[in-house]
DNA sequence: CTGAAAGCGCTTACAG
DNA sequence: CTGAAAGCGCTTACAG
């Protein structure tokens, strides 16, 4: 039934060694001999046993792709599948498996990252988060395993190499064009600033309103829960003057800030505009579709794959870090005023 | 640097075989060389080498989960990640490894599953989809590789176990309940039926209806893209007479219809109404709050790695499918007439 | 209760 | 250009 390197050596008359350096198309075989063990193994049906490669060549060829959900509601966020979708067409290209790891808790990520480690199941990760005071970074640093992270790492970061939008700008050149258009009064509604991205957004929102000397009062930290959207909205609506737009830093956060507004009777842009950022298929569904800063998460993830297989091919190449251009993309939430 | 077995052995003063029984805590070796043998993997930072230990078992402790998108839109379906999660976690805590294939060609899809059986890299299959015709089915219960289904079989219904939704009923239901709120015209939105779930979807639709003595007339196959939304839209609205509620079969489509709808200046539930699949945060956040049928898929997802490991378990078991029942969550976009 | 030995299915110096 | 041998790091009958 299960067929082996041996088995084909025997029919074909060579030595299993010989087999081994075909299936690695090794130069110095004759075509003639790859020929007929070529043959052989079409006859047998043969497949070689990856994990027995993996065991002697000592690399598991698969990654390990980790996440980190800070609330149960985040798993729905569509950057993710597009990120990941980026990562293992990107893995799949260079023949590497991807396995991956999704949890909430601190706890389970840290034991799931360390037993693939020791197990030697993974060659190297790759982070999807960034947030302070993270055990498993710690633990990977000091292990040597090759990472690299999708965002932008709060500490170790002359060790981690990482793949990001440039956030602060993202939000800076945002912020400009609401102001181009004539908002001045400008409600940010942020969130839990203890993740990178969310701390940068937020300093590119208050460099530009400075430059533009424009006061930067309605800053808000939503959490997922919807119910803290329609607080968030009540308060708002509420201020005297009241803002003209709101700025929401991603498309689940977008899409209950409207539901919220539509509670109230606001219409959208009419009454108060709105923009997002990322740019998947919800922005453009919704309803008005958003305006919204494409992030390019396809592309993020593809990059970030890219970069470990470098990094694990390359070992003493230089560190560098990859920066993927933002783009505005307007659609019918935000208008002019 | 690498320590193994035979470092911990020598260290121990036992044989290579003691310390492998010690891991896996032999009931037949003494509490005391247990305590002086992990006394030493501590001191030694051991840890098992997972690939070998594949080998010799013959068991890789990971599964498979493979998932077809139809089009590139449906990676944001938030019915996946919801499934995905309760997949992963009953399988980690089964200690079992999820590695994942997602594409949407079918031969990328063979070429994975092949590679990934033939190299021995996975114990079992999950299949995310179903559909006609699939060479990727075929092949693996030709190789009689545990799978199972997260959805209805079409082909090979008496060797393949499922866990599903009875969506029959719950489209039946959910009709009935439209039926019931007054509603006497109703459009139905499905999608390509060569998936099986849309097949039986619109089957519980006509049963419904034939059964009050209604017409259904207004049936729709929607593909992702949101031109096609507009298009289906402007059909309906210049009905007459009119349908009352709109029948859609997940939150995408909801949401593109919803959008459609708002561009023709139609408001949610007062001028027509509208219901839909899934019950993902989606459905709570989207303006207004979907009514819609929830399948719990994290329930489904679970249920299905569960129903896998048992195969692997007791692989002389009865063969069961699974179904998970549907219920019916009211919100805001239907009302009553 | 513990050890010596064989073996899982490959790859890779080392010879020739 | 190809083969014989050793070895990757484990587990598991088989002895004792």
């Amino acid at each position: 039934m299960k067929v082996t390197i041996k088995d084909v050596a025997r029919k074909a008359k060579v030595a299993p060694s010989t087999v081994s350096r075909v299936i690695a198309d090794h130069p110095k075989i004759t075509q003639e001999t790859k020929d007929k063990v070529r043959k052989v193994m079409k006859e047998l049906g043969y497949h070689p046993n990856l994990l027995a490669r993996k065991l002697v060549t000592q690399s598991s060829q698969t990654i390990g792709v980790i996440r980190r959900m800070v609330s149960e509601e985040m798993i729905i966020d569509p950057f993710f599948p597009e990120a990941l979708q980026g990562i293992s067409d990107y893995l799949r290209s260079e023949n590497y498996s991807t396995i991956s790891v999704n949890a909430v808790s601190k706890d389970v990520i840290f034991e799931e990252v360390e037993k693939m480690v020791h197990g030697k199941n993974v060659d190297g990760i790759i982070l999807l988060y960034s947030h302070e005071d993270d055990p498993t970074v710690k633990f990977l640093i000091e292990n040597k395993v090759p990472i690299i992270m999708l965002g932008k790492p709060t500490e170790y970061s002359d060790e981690i190499m990482y793949v990001n939008n440039d956030n602060v700008k993202a939000m800076y050149d945002m912020t400009q064009y609401l102001i181009a258009l004539g908002h001045k009064n400008i409600a940010y509604i942020g969130r839990d600033s203890s993740f990178e991205v969310h701390k940068d957004r937020e300093q590119g929102f208050k460099m530009a309103m400075m430059e533009a000397n424009l006061e930067f009062k309605h800053i808000y930290h939503s959490v997922y829960a919807t119910n803290s959207a329609q607080q968030i909205v009540d308060e708002i609506i509420q201020l005297n003057p009241r803002p003209t737009v709101l700025i929401t830093i991603d498309e689940l956060s977008a899409m209950s800030m409207m539901s919220a507004l539509y509670k109230r009777k606001l219409s959208i842009p009419d009454d108060i505009s709105i923009i997002s950022f990322n740019n998947s298929l919800l922005s453009k569904i919704s309803s008005p579709p958003l305006t919204t800063v494409d992030i390019h998460p396809y592309q993020l993830g593809l990059e970030t794959a890219k970069s470990l297989i470098n990094q694990l091919k390359y070992p003493e190449a230089m560190r560098h870090n990859i920066l993927v251009p933002t783009t505005i993309v307007e659609r019918e939430s935000c208008k002019k005023i």
